[in-house]
DNA sequence: ACTAGAATTTAGACATTCCTAATCATTCAA
DNA sequence: TTGAATGATTAGGAATGTCTAAATTCTAGT
């Protein structure tokens, strides 16, 4: 009754899909995985046995308590790998998900522990992603996309949502990082790029980096009327 | 052409049988592997299509130049996981090899490069065992098994090869450990224990015991007659 | 209500790595 | 020199996780 590292990958890719969509389909459970259809409906079968989803032929899958604590787990392990390539070894925050993505799966609970005290028991990784705890409890945060901020809105950067190491690396260069504090000057038309103050400086960033950064808000001065 | 985990297992296993008995025979390898002889035979016939090792049925193997090299490299990162572990995350040196057998499969050459650099770029692991260069070097070392020293004999202790967690538990609690100067002070008939002097302490020891450690001996005084 | 197209599942296959049972080769001792 | 014991290989099969091709089910548009 063991829980492989292919079984581990599916419940956390359950678990994000969920979290997105509800009740998560075949298709797009195969896209994410990169896997073909039939492994995905396979993958549930098994799944099923070791009572870590719920899932009816055509209807999707979702998780149960069980198949939540075990994707929490892994996602701890990988939250907190990221923390400590970056703060231990110097990985630069592009780098560290690809590397954590294969640790994740081996290190033990020892490991964990060690790693957690050694960063002083830390509640968010290295793009903002709040770390759930040993007992898997995860705090849901609603902070607002980039995106939908409107000129003169301002707040501090909380996350940096899973994108490519090159988006990464283009945002971080420009101090677009968790805890920046950052200001909508202006927003163009038609879905156009949002100006932005950062520090000192000043960016044009297109609609679709500006949806993967989440901001909280600081209420706007002169709005109390 | 991807070298598995299975495979980089039984290569470096083949390196150790191989330093120490020459050529390798199907069953001590399985033995060694924990797996039955025919998984070893037909393990052999896929290193060989990978040129891995020399093989004639019946006759054992050895490694090729390819093979040792990458046996070298899972070594590599077992023993700098290992000093990692003890020396940047706190973990006893008999709880290392565990964690560093997972992990040595999943690192990545900038993950073993960082850890490098981060522990001063050493060249033994926790157990005084060296560990091979980047290049795939490894010193031979032929120090004595402190089994062979006679009473009046005294050195330093190089390596402590490796034993179960429990006996290096307890040579470690007695300060049976790479870098000890340690002095023979008797040695008893019949394959009897041997008392020998560490530090400010006396300890018997077993020849079971005594034989896992090897001992870099210094010249005895008033030997040159 | 039907039906075409999309989504999903089933069928069958392959690569890995391991196993047990049976067969074959080697070796050593009489 | 021969045959019994030991060691090694072959034969056949199981579990895991993947694939393509074919069949099935669902869903929307008419
Ligand atoms: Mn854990
Ligand atoms: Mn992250
Ligand atoms: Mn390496
Ligand atoms: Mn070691």
């Amino acid at each position: 009754m063991k829980i492989t590292e292919a079984m581990q990958n599916y419940l956390k890719t359950i678990y994000r899909l969920q979290e997105r969509d509800g009740v998560v389909s075949t298709s797009s459970l195969a896209i994410a995985m990169s896997v073909a259809a039939p492994s995905a409906t396979g993958m549930m079968k098994k799944l099923v046995r070791y009572r870590t989803v719920r899932y009816t032929r055509y209807q999707g899958v979702v998780l149960t308590k069980t198949g939540r604590q075990i994707a929490l787990e892994v996602i701890r392990h990988h939250r907190l790998l990221e923390l400590y390539l970056a703060a231990s070894l110097g990985y630069s925050w592009d780098a560290v998900h690809e590397e954590a993505e294969r640790l994740e799966h081996v290190i033990s609970e020892d490991f964990e522990e060690r790693v957690f005290e050694a960063l002083g028991r830390p509640t968010r990784d290295p793009h903002g992603e709040p770390i759930p705890t040993r007992e898997g409890a995860l705090p849901v945060w609603n902070h607002d996309s980039l995106a939908d901020l409107e000129p003169g809105a301002s707040g501090t950067i909380r996350q940096v949502r899973d994108s490519s190491p090159d988006m990464l690396r283009y945002l971080g260069a420009r101090g677009l990082v968790p805890d920046a504090v950052i200001r909508v000057v202006d927003k163009a038309p038609f879905n156009g790029p949002l100006t932005v103050n950062v520090g000192a400086s000043t960016h044009a960033l297109g609609r679709d980096l500006a949806r993967h950064i989440r901001v909280e808000m600081r209420p706007m001065l002169g709005e109390q009327e």
